[in-house]
DNA sequence: GTGGTCTAGACCACT
DNA sequence: GTGGTCTAGACCACG
């Protein structure tokens, strides 16, 4: 699992582990059993302090993402394989939420609004491409 | 002009009434003059601390979107219209990158993404319905 | 609030403070509002550092059981009042099931364990007397 | 001799070990002589590290617990059967001891901690039954 | 090798 | 004043 760390973020670096990786089980790139880098290795290839990775680390055990195996490693836990895009669409929600809602501020109008966020997904390679994880429309 | 505070968001208080302040002259629903209401009485109505409130006045005086009128209070500063869509879609753009972006890696699709924030943006009242603020060309 | 921390304890200094306010809480000797000490405070009262202090608050405040308030520290939060002793008895449950299970494999007779937990009860001040909660003897 | 190992429980697996033996010794089911599961088949057993089972039976060793038989595996030493109930409840008192400190801190009655220690009892086949060494206390 | 805990101290942000 | 974040480094426990 690749990691993408901004220490110049306002998003504390331990959050945008925790994110990272919430996403990345989410979304399916990451299975249950699949191990994840060691505290040590994630911290010194970003060149951030060890604890920083733990504390992101421990949060994801505390709510039950990932799993202690001692002595060897922390695992993505056994979480029931949820199949549909409903919770991964839940997650992306409250950022559109904030988004509609500074749209709604600002009196723009709904397509303004939505071509723009075509544009920004585009720049982030979202497309209608249908290559990743197949699943059922609800 | 109303304001709507949220205590318990991860957005300091102040900052959500610089944006609130700066999205509703930006839409241009507050006109140069206007008087926004005193520190005391905001701090009041929201239960907050009155020096939180000062610290936003403050930052958007010194952003000269507000200006101090001797024993009257803040009002609207006489910042030139601009008339444009374009300064308040660039107001909306951050939110709608980091939402794309999410989407990204929850591995959405784009139709999916843009389905879910059609539905926020009509939630929030955001419609393509010209009642807002005309487009003055100038 | 007062909180008993033994450093030499093998439970961890952290784990110590959250699980006490636990208690505090599922015991209704803390209601929802009520002010925690300051992180500053409780480390210098124990000789402690403040990150310990503060990781054990966050870990409250993750799990919903503390709530910060912005720069006035962290109070109990609204937690519905479960009236009830079931909670609490919930709390215990595993301390006594371990106890059994080692009962058990010790080969010891019911009335045996019983009589010695009755001794402990004691020694900690835990009676029938229905006055709520007496001073212990430390 | 059977063994029960959790590798989830936050009590290391080498010390689940440790303290079994010791109970099963202590309790008169495992006598002077009687042969332990090799380190490799109770390793393999319960999918564990062998290096953690030879852990365990090395600190039994020097414990004076076990005897390491050359060829033949480890082997209960020529313990003093101690007949008494009280060295047996002096293991016990730690695990009734936390319980009675966590009753006090939850504000429960003493009956009604006994009233649940009394279930958990049952349930793990703790009853008068008289079937073990008899002696009067005290 | 792994992660956990704690310390000491710095700096930041919010109220 | 409050808590949050991060660092650097130490020591421990586990496998």
């Amino acid at each position: 699992m690749r990691f993408s760390i901004q220490a110049s973020s306002a998003e504390p670096i331990y959050r945008q582990i925790v994110e990272q990786v919430r996403r990345h089980v989410a979304s399916g790139q990451s299975k249950a059993g699949d191990e994840l880098p060691s505290v040590r290795a994630l911290a010194q290839e970003h060149a951030i302090n060890p604890m920083t990775v733990s504390k992101a680390y421990s949060l994801l055990e505390a709510e039950g993402l990932l799993e202690r195996r001692r002595g060897m490693g922390m695992v993505i836990a056994d979480v029931r394989p949820r199949g549909g895009r409903a919770p991964r669409l839940a997650l992306l929600e409250p950022a559109l939420r904030a988004a509609a809602l500074q749209a709604a501020q600002l009196d723009l109008s709904a397509t303004e609004a939505q071509t723009l966020f075509a544009r920004c997904l585009r720049e982030h390679g979202v497309t209608d491409d249908p290559t990743g994880p197949q699943e059922r429309p609800e």
